[in-house]
DNA sequence: GTGAAAGCGCTAACAT
DNA sequence: ATGTTAGCGCTTTCAC
């Protein structure tokens, strides 16, 4: 590598090769059909003697091909999206694409900020999982021909290609799963629903069970407090179904954490006391206790399929066509938490 | 918002304020000294108006200031990164920067493509957790007169600004904690160790640890396997130590989650078979039998400084400045895994 | 206080 | 098979 190696630039190359720009142009961007087979191996050779790299800004101006894509997730720190992003990731390195990521911290403000300003950047696409609180700024951006992947979020109408999991089955499998191993009540425990659509669809799935095997009204648990709050939660839940086996449900990693501190604290056995079951499966579920039954998602898949589907929409000359949703199979883990007693 | 208004470009606005469009670009730089106030809020109001946005890849194009960083991380799926990178991420926003990342995942020849390819992006600088093993390359995009941060790894020579832990102090004092619990033999359980300074400095830190208070030959076990050999290793651990108080420490999360698995599988109970304690502290590790003493980083705060020493370098006219050492402290959280017996 | 014009490093339409 | 030329949307020098 020589200094001021990205300084070079087309210009050089031609000069030294003793042609026009044009017909660098023309290599680099694989029209070999257009020179001489002398002309196309006397350019490799300079360009890689020079390590010429040619400059993406310029091209990008030109083309209006950034390549470059903007990735917008809730929280990066999740380790559910930390996967998704890997997947994505290494997806993107196969098309040849860098992405640019921002964490929105379910701030919907923010949200439409950072759309903003990644298309500064003229990202050719988005994956957005989205706040679920901007859809008229998210659809005009739609018009306005840029692609949006939406993943984790289902948004009514179906507006966006959306990649996502089979939360209801797999929710309404797991309160199978409990109802056969004995348990007779069950408590929902989630952060605020909000408009989050997976939050909305777990709930439903849990209340459908409620009426059709359980026979009881849904008990649902708001924790997004402190773990003082859960832990009252949780007694509220045990005190309101004295005489049942019960078990607790949770909607993500978060709430299955709070819930799982709050249980320690409380010195409940897990599951004579109390079964646990939920989202999601974790590196650690495996380890607490008897092991936590919980719901694997496949969030590398479903990054990777992401960026499939935004290709396609990028390379796609009619950009209207009817979005898609594309679901994949989660699997339910199951370990000691929800034993047969 | 329009339709198109990502369409519309400084000479749209231009024409419409019925000014140059020198004077919009000096308006969009904020240098109101040279223009009239009428000007300047006719400017501002059209803009509004139109819902302008400047074309970042022409500004840069023309500048060569992209607004943008490269990230380097082994792998954004191991909270350490994940939060590191979040606080990248803010730290950025407050910068008006966005950032590229790449995921390279331990391996060398990924760090320098990605490296180049950040920079045909004229990513502005890198925060780069480095495999070790491109030392020369690196010294050479840093003569390019491309800022570099290191971050979490420490180079020697001294050539690149470092953001790192007190890990030697750290480790040092755990090793001195499991003294104080009565803790007579530990073993060391780590990935393949490699160039990667922190693994090295953590095992110097031990090692001398061994020497200075356990009067004991040092006991690294290398933990790349599956979980039988894992579990292997710490058998052989407690058979080559039999009458002893026993505890191992691991060096990163990977390690100790490994060593937790085949503890479970083993069936040893903790503290009294064997103590656990080491890196790093996770969302879990209170919840684990008796809690697992471990060592927590600062990653987020790691992150913001990482981005406020790179800006640094981005807006200093001579770079050749003499690269700094930033080290934050780590914290010992003490739980029921080494507890005196 | 304002504008004309050159140019950043490319691509592509149109020649030849 | 190859070159000429005109931009892409900005910034910046220089002139007035």
């Amino acid at each position: 590598l020589k200094e001021n190696s990205n300084k070079i630039t087309i210009n050089d190359v031609a000069k030294i090769a003793n042609v026009s720009k044009t017909t660098i142009s023309r290599y680099l961007n694989g029209k070999f059909e257009y020179m001489s087979t002398e002309s196309r191996d006397k350019i490799q050779q300079i360009i890689k003697e020079l390590n010429y790299r040619p400059n993406n800004l310029a091209r990008s101006l030109k083309s209006n091909k950034s390549k470059l894509i903007g990735i917008i997730v809730e929280d990066i720190t999740n380790p559910f999206y930390s996967i998704l992003i890997k997947g994505i990731g290494d997806s993107c390195k196969e098309y040849g694409y860098n992405f640019v990521m921002a964490n929105i911290d379910n701030d919907s403000v923010l949200e439409r900020e950072y759309i903003l300003s990644l298309l500064d950047h003229r990202v050719e696409g988005f994956i957005i999982q989205s706040t679920c609180e901007n859809n008229d700024f998210l659809i005009e951006m739609s018009h306005r021909g840029i692609p949006i992947i939406m993943v984790d979020r289902v948004i009514k109408p179906l507006l966006f290609d959306t990649l996502t999991t089979n939360d209801y089955q797999i929710t309404y499998n797991a309160m199978q799963h409990l109802l056969d191993s004995g348990f007779q009540k069950i408590g929902f425990f989630t952060q605020k629903i909000r408009n989050i659509s997976t939050r909305i669809i777990r709930s439903q799935a849990y209340t459908d069970a409620c009426k059709q095997m359980f026979n009881q009204e849904p008990q649902i648990y708001i924790i997004d407090g402190d773990l003082d709050s859960t832990a009252d939660s949780i007694k509220n839940f045990l005190e309101a179904n004295k005489k049942q086996r019960k078990a607790v449900f949770t909607t993500n990693g978060l709430a299955m954490l709070n819930v799982l501190k709050a249980v320690n604290v409380l010195g409940l056995r897990i599951p004579q006391d109390l079964g646990i079951c939920g989202y999601e499966e974790l590196s650690w579920t495996g380890l607490i206790g008897p092991g936590i039954t919980a719901i694997f998602q496949p969030s590398y898949e479903l990054g990777q399929k992401c960026v499939d589907r935004l290709m396609k929409r990028i390379n796609q000359r009619k950009r209207n066509t009817k979005p898609r949703v594309i679901e994949l199979p989660c699997q339910l883990i199951i370990r000691g938490s929800t034993r047969l007693l």
